[in-house]
DNA sequence: ATAAATACATAGTAATGTGATAGGCATTAG
DNA sequence: CTAATGCCTATCACATTACTATGTATTTAT
């Protein structure tokens, strides 16, 4: 129950384009300078989210990507569904027990309700927010 | 961000030792052959879960496995932890990227709310619950 | 005592996913 | 034209998953 860095990448990407909102393309050069991560690597990540439609892409000199809609209107959900795939929580589909149903049920609604409630927006309004906590992130 | 089989068949075990409690040990082989599962393979997952004290073995002949504690003291979260081990939603403690931290919160506590106040009881008495609907499953 | 049933242990393995790296083609601003 | 950038395909090392295989140790029923 990890979270790839395809989807952390990917996220890190959509924030950098929102903080950069209306100025222009960003190029993924800067963004992998900005944030020490392989250019090639994001190439591979913000591909999906373009065939997606969560961004546009200006090619040629001095091109990037920008976002396709308002930081108010992508949420984490958008963009984690895309690089993660469709999350399954569970892959059996005809389970045979019952029993666990309810429990998958309720993880997925949490999850589901922090995803689509956090936008792009929320996200890059927290940039600068420098307290940390290593085992916040264990469950 | 997916649950494995470790922790799903985990929860599948602890369920029939929940339900057989106060009956006397239950075999692997009698819990494999009821949800179909490799005995085998349950008896890799069973060892750590022995070892972390949530059950009881019985050697020899006749002999089994039990619930070290009553069904309503275990919950989803003791077993989905050691089985799924130290869960970590995102792996790099010191984030460069701030931004994304509260998102990971906010989502370890939905997941972990959801975990701690499911007891193994809760997931026993609805064993017999036969809806199903495939789509659940996808956040 | 013996045989059956069961827990306990270690090793191997095919398939898959992760997190990249490498090289080159296509497009466009200047 | 040239540099900057997007776009595409391939390859790769490593870890994890979901088992299978092959035992050994312990206890009970007979």
């Amino acid at each position: 129950m990890r979270i790839s860095t395809k989807g952390r990448y990917g996220l890190t990407i959509m924030i950098e384009l929102a903080k950069n909102q209306g100025e222009g393309p960003t190029s993924l050069k800067t963004i992998a300078q900005a944030n020490n991560l392989s250019e090639h690597y994001l190439e591979q990540l913000i591909a999906p989210l373009r065939n997606a439609g969560l961004v546009k892409s200006i090619r040629g000199a001095y091109g990037g990507y920008i976002l396709a809609d308002a930081p108010t209107k992508i949420t984490a959900g958008d963009v984690i569904r895309v690089l993660e795939g469709p999350i399954t929580l569970v892959e059996g589909i005809e389970d045979e027990e019952p029993a666990q149903r309810e429990l998958w049920i309720r993880i997925r609604d949490a999850i589901k309700s922090v995803l689509d409630h956090t936008t792009l927006e929320d996200l890059a309004s927290h940039s600068n927010d420098t307290e940390t906590d290593g085992y916040m992130f264990y469950i």
